[in-house]
Formats: C-alpha cells, sequence, structure tokens
DNA sequence: AATGAATGAGTATTCATTCAT
DNA sequence: GATGAATGAATACTCATTCAT
C-alpha cells in the first residue's frame, strides 16, 4: 500500500517558495478542471505553471502531493468559513446552522467539477492525517453548536451527534453536487437538509428544550 | 469524456461463459481486495483468475469494463435486497424503512474496502446510464413507500423527498463506512440515520398524519 | 526472413475444397476492401465467410497465405486476360498491343482499393516463385509478340525488350491507378502508354522495319 | 482512415535536437535493413540508437512519423539532385535528361532495400500532403524542362506530359530496383528508359521541332 | 472435419521522476 | 536554483495460431 509522501522535500520558508508554491496549486486546479483527473501529469502542471518539472519537484515530493494539497486546501477553506458562520454569535443558532448549510452546498457546488477530477485521479485521502485534522475542527466546532442548543444532552451523545451531522452534511452535500448542478435545486436541497437535521434535533433534545429558532 | 464500452466484444455463449464471466469478476475483486485499485491491471486479474489476458478480452472489452461491471453487480444486488425490504407488506411501514436502512449500512460496510479500491481506480461511474437506471428503481420504491405513509403530501413534495432520502442515506453508508469500520458503530449510525429521517418525515407531513410508527 | 509457407497444408482435391478455398478468399477480399489493411485479421475473415478461424487453416497455413493467394490470382486472372489479347491472331499486331494496354489499366483500376489494402498488409511477395512464374509467361508472350513485329531483331534485344516493356507498363499502370481514380484519366494515361511503347518499339526496330499498324 | 502525425509533440530545439533527429533516423534505417519492416518496433529502434524508447517519443510523435520521415527524406534527397541535374543549363536538354534518368535509377537501386522493408511495414504514404508537395516540384521542373524542349506544344500538352513521365520514370525505377540488383543491369535499363521516353518526346512533337540531342 | 475458446508473446505509448548541465 | 532531456518500467490491448471437444 502506497504511502503519500505529503510533505514538500525542503519546507518552503521564504516568501517566494510560498508563492511559487500558490502558482503551482491553482495551475493544477487549471489542469485538473481542463483535462481532467486522467489527464493530469506533471508535465502538464509544470506548463500550465510556466515553469520546468524539474522545479515543481523543488515544492512538492511527488504528484500525489500536490492533488493532495489541493484537497486540503479545499476542505481547509471551505471548513473554515463553515465554521466562522456556525461560530457567529450575532445569528441565533438555528439561524447559524441552516446558513451555514446553504452556504456549504454553495462551497461544494463551485468545486464540484475539481473533485471530480481529484476522483478520476484515484486519489483517496479520507484516512489521513491531514484530512482527520480538519474533520477534528470541525468536529470540535459542531460539538460546541450543540453545547449551545442541546444543554441537557450528554457529553457522549453530543459527541456521536457532532460527528453524525458533519458528516451527513457532508456527504450529502459532496454526492449532491457531482449529480445537479443547478445552483436553485442545490438550494433547495439544502433547505431539506437543514430542515431534516433541525427535525432531528429537536427529536434528540426531547425532554430538554431545544431552544428557539 | 472516454466512454465506456460496457458489453463485451462477443456475446459469451451458455453457461460456460457465464461462469467465466463470474471467475473473471471474482478474480478481479480479489485484486482490488489485496492490492488495492492502483495495481489493478488486467494481467494481474488474468493471473488471478488463471487464465490468459488474451480470455479476459473475450468476456470484457477493457478494464473499465470489468470495474464498471462490479460496481453494477454490487449496486443491483444491494439495491435490490435493499427495495425487497422496503416493500415487504408484512411489516408496518416505518419498520421497513427502519431495517432497510440498517441493512443497507451492513452491506455497504461489507463492500467498503472494495469500493474504496474502485475509487483508487479513478474511475467514475456516477453518471452512467446504467447506474442512472438502477437509481431510478430506488427512486419509485422509495416513491411507493412515501405514497404510502404520506398519503396527503402533494406528488412534487413526494418525489423530491424520494430522491431526497434515498442519496441522504445512499451517501452517508458510504462514505461512513470509508471511515468506520466497527459493526457495531455501524449500526448506531444506522440508528441515528433512521431516527433523522423518520423526525424529518414526520415534519414534512405535518398537518397530515404520518402513520403510526 | 520470415519465409512465406504459401503451400496449404493439404492439397484440396475435392470440389468441396476448392468451393471452400474460393469463399475464403472472396471473404478476404471483403474485409480487405471494407476495412483495409490494417484490421485484416484471420477473424475477421473467417465471419465475412462464415466458418471457424479453425476451419480457415484447414484451408490456409497461415494468412500471409490467403493475401499471397489474392495477388497470385489476380495476377494470374489479369495476366491471362491480358495474354489473350496479345495473342488474338484476328487483330493486327499493334492493336492488339493497344488494346492490351488499355485493358490492362483498366484492370488495375478495379484492383486497385485491394492493392492498396494489400500493400497496409505489408506483404511484399515481388521475389517469389510463383510471382516469377506469372512473369515469365507473361515474358514468352510478349517474346513472342516482339517476334511477330521485331523479326529483325536479335534474340537477345528482344529479350530485353520483352521485360523492359512488361515492367514498364505494369509499374505505371499499378503506381497510377493507385492515385488516379477516374476512368477517363486512366484511358488517356493508357494512351499515352501505348504511343511511347510505339514510339520505342519504332525505333528499336531501325534499320529493320516495324510491321505496319 | 488513419492520418499520420509528422510533427513531433515538441518542437525539438537546436542542433542538439537536429543530431538527434537525426541519429534516430539512421538507427531506424539500420533496423529496417537488418531486421526487415516486420520487425521494426520502436523499442528495436530505441536500442539501434542506444537511447530509451521514452527518448525516441522525444522526436517523434508515433511509429509512423519515423518510417514517414525516413521515406520524405529519401524522396526529397533524390528529387532534389535529380532535378538539379534536369536543370543544369550546361548540358543540352536531353542529355541532361537521360542523365537525370540514369542518376535517379542508381539512387533508387541504393534504397531498394530500404523501400522494401518500408513496403513491408505497411506504411503507404502516396496520398500525403508531403508527398504530393514534392511530386509537385518535381512535376514544375519537369514542366519547365518540357516548355524548354517541347516550345510548340499546347500547355495542356505539356502539363500531361510532364505528369507522365515523371511517373512512367518513377514506377519504372522502383519497380524494376526491387527486382534486378545488378548496377550494369541498372544502368542498361535507364538507358532503354531514356531511349523510349525520348522516342516518345520527338514523336509528342511532331509538327513542331524537337531540339537536337 | 469443424469449432471457437484459449493462449501469450508482442507492441505502441505514457509519464513520474531523476540528474547532468 | 532552475531546467527539461532522458529514462524505462508499466500497461492496455491485439491477433496469429493451436487444440481439446
Amino acid at each position: 500500500m502506497k504511502r503519500i509522501r505529503t510533505s514538500p522535500r525542503k519546507t518552503p520558508v521564504q516568501k517566494r517558495s510560498k508563492q511559487m508554491v500558490d502558482d503551482i496549486l491553482s495551475g493544477a486546479i487549471r489542469v485538473l478542471k481542463r483535462q481532467g483527473g486522467r489527464h493530469f501529469t506533471t508535465v502538464h502542471v509544470a506548463e500550465a505553471v510556466g515553469i520546468s518539472v524539474g522545479s515543481l519537484y523543488q515544492y512538492f515530493p511527488n504528484k500525489d502531493a500536490i492533488l493532495f494539497e489541493i484537497q486540503r486546501l479545499e476542505w481547509t477553506e471551505t471548513s473554515r468559513s463553515t465554521l466562522d458562520t456556525l461560530a457567529d454569535m450575532k445569528m441565533p443558532p438555528l439561524d447559524r446552522l441552516k446558513r451555514m448549510i446553504v452556504q456549504f452546498f454553495k462551497s461544494e457546488l463551485e468545486e464540484a467539477d475539481l473533485r471530480k477530477a481529484i476522483a478520476e485521479t484515484g486519489l483517496v485521502v479520507e484516512d489521513t492525517d491531514d484530512f482527520r485534522a480538519i474533520a477534528d475542527r470541525v468536529f470540535l466546532a459542531m460539538l460546541g453548536f450543540l453545547e449551545e442548543i442541546l444543554p441537557h444532552a450528554s457529553h457522549a451523545q453530543r459527541r456521536f451527534l457532532a460527528q453524525f451531522l458533519s458528516l451527513t452534511v457532508r456527504s450529502l452535500a459532496e454526492k449532491l453536487t457531482t449529480q445537479v448542478h443547478s445552483p436553485a435545486e442545490i438550494q433547495r436541497w439544502a433547505q431539506a437538509c437543514t430542515k431534516m437535521v433541525v427535525a432531528f434535533l429537536r427529536e434528540s433534545s426531547s425532554g430538554g428544550p431545544l431552544m428557539k429558532a
């Protein structure tokens, strides 16, 4: 089982390197979107960036590392903006939840073709430390949120719910956006998703009060 | 966009051929599970089956067709047993739903490593006629089920719900089983899933009665 | 250098065999014309004939032998009708020559696509006993013709001329018909060819008389 | 109908590349002459050149392109030296014609085995732009020559003659040299060919004067 | 005699990665 | 640091020929 070496050969420190890494990643994304995952080659990427393959390998130890980093960034970015919303105390909890879900679905829609291309690539990253780190962050945010709205639930129950809800929303959004591409439709699904999740939460808080929306 | 040619070059005749096709598929599955999707090659499969590459190509037009067929069979089988449960009139509706979800999660768990290997292969089959045919069958069964338990809902509403629920359950089950492998855990998630879905249905039937569980 | 085994594994004696051989050859010709030389395979031929590959090999020792036989037959047939004309004593000699050339060009035109397909096959047969046998027959006929019209030339001179004229006409006709496909054009070239040949003969007979046309 | 892609994937830069291309071509020619067209494989060529297959493909997009280039170069070279002779105003016209024909036959003799090997390869290039470009150049040169010696002929007549003579000489030389390999014999045939052509030209100029020989 | 499934060597082509310049 | 030519293992697929039934 081929381990994915993710770390760049040499840690990029200077700004120049950071810039280069970014350029490579956007070049790679361009190649993925344009040619699909089956034609994603290092030479293509280097060409798209306007550098040589050799230079590419100065910043990434191998091809998979590039794909991996693209995934990681997308997740990081999506989860960050998503969690910001969830933690935005200016809104009532359920509004935040709803907003977050809609936002998340939209952002998954935007990345749908990229995700498809990465899938064609054969890269599978679900069981990776970096991935789990992000998932953990989401988990914690969700846990915080649940403490807010389900103060009477047991800790264990909230832990489970946090994972359950994250995974449900994420998996549905990912799968959906590979099949449906109309923003209006996506919106509708996001609303249904919200409704379902809320119904579930309400049920789960039975006995205890669910905060009002 | 490379079309997947599914049908064998020559229609295999009789039982002997049927046997051969089955052997190839199980060989292919063995290779996938043992070596992962990245080493799934025609030669490996032929070796695993104990035949020559040439013979392989007598029964499948190309490598993708083998993977495709594995997927198709898995889906067909899973959806069939799943739908049988949903239509089993000996049980009250919500019991059937619950049972179906648990069953579905279990069967996805069994196929988890296979699905991962196929994913590593880079094959993307979501937008394929065969796939959609199966999805349609599931959709219709779900529609029938919803007519039973949500008799007062509009047709359009039921259509949407049918798609929504199918996709939700399927995407959650698939994603979950790539990460969690303990049957007990899976069971727990399946129950939560059921609870969520039922809560959602109850909410959706508000005004009208939801059959008793 | 791979020798071409031309003789069938077992000499076909009965009518049935003769018939079969013919069927195979016409099937092969059909395949050549339809699919071109690059896709000329034994299985295709067998299918076209409506028999099994195994049976094919009952009548021809290998694929090249089929191609070879097609060539041989075409040559035999073309040369036969051609030589008949040359030997048809009812016409004055130069009329026969002219007629023969025109006829030959036409028949090469008809076979042009077949010849192209065979060429794509990579079969080269020029230096083969069977080929030389036919060439010899043509040579002898031409020699006879030259005795008629150049009675005063030396034997050696006539021998050379016989070969020269045969090869000239044949090579021109073959090359021409791979490039020009309009019958009218071919006719025109055949006439020019005749004129050239006659001029040459007249010149070659200088001193002695060239028969009147 | 498979188009032949001639240009290399990437334009090779500078002299170094030019050298490499030349090396590959001579290696390919060596392979063709040594092993014949049936064993002309990319691996063999790479070995003969002393490089890897990968490098081969840096300079030629596919196998056919190599063969094609060999042919093209041979034609270019042969036609060039041939046309130089035909245009060499220091000699009287018919001497130039004679010399050209002899020269052409000799050069075809030298390339005979190469041509045979290429033929065995199954490559058919007659109806290709590059080929026609060369043929056109020959045609124009011949046309110029005919203006010189047949000033009274019509333009149309000269056009036809130019094509006719080119094709006649070329086809005869090619065919002959696949069968006869003695330089003395070739010489003799070239002379006969010249004589025939001149006789034909004389005839064609009847009425008008043909320059003195 | 006929069949056609099985064979497996053969081949073109790709592409991640290295390393001399 | 940058370059990009060179590498060559990897791999899908073909097809002439055989031979058990």
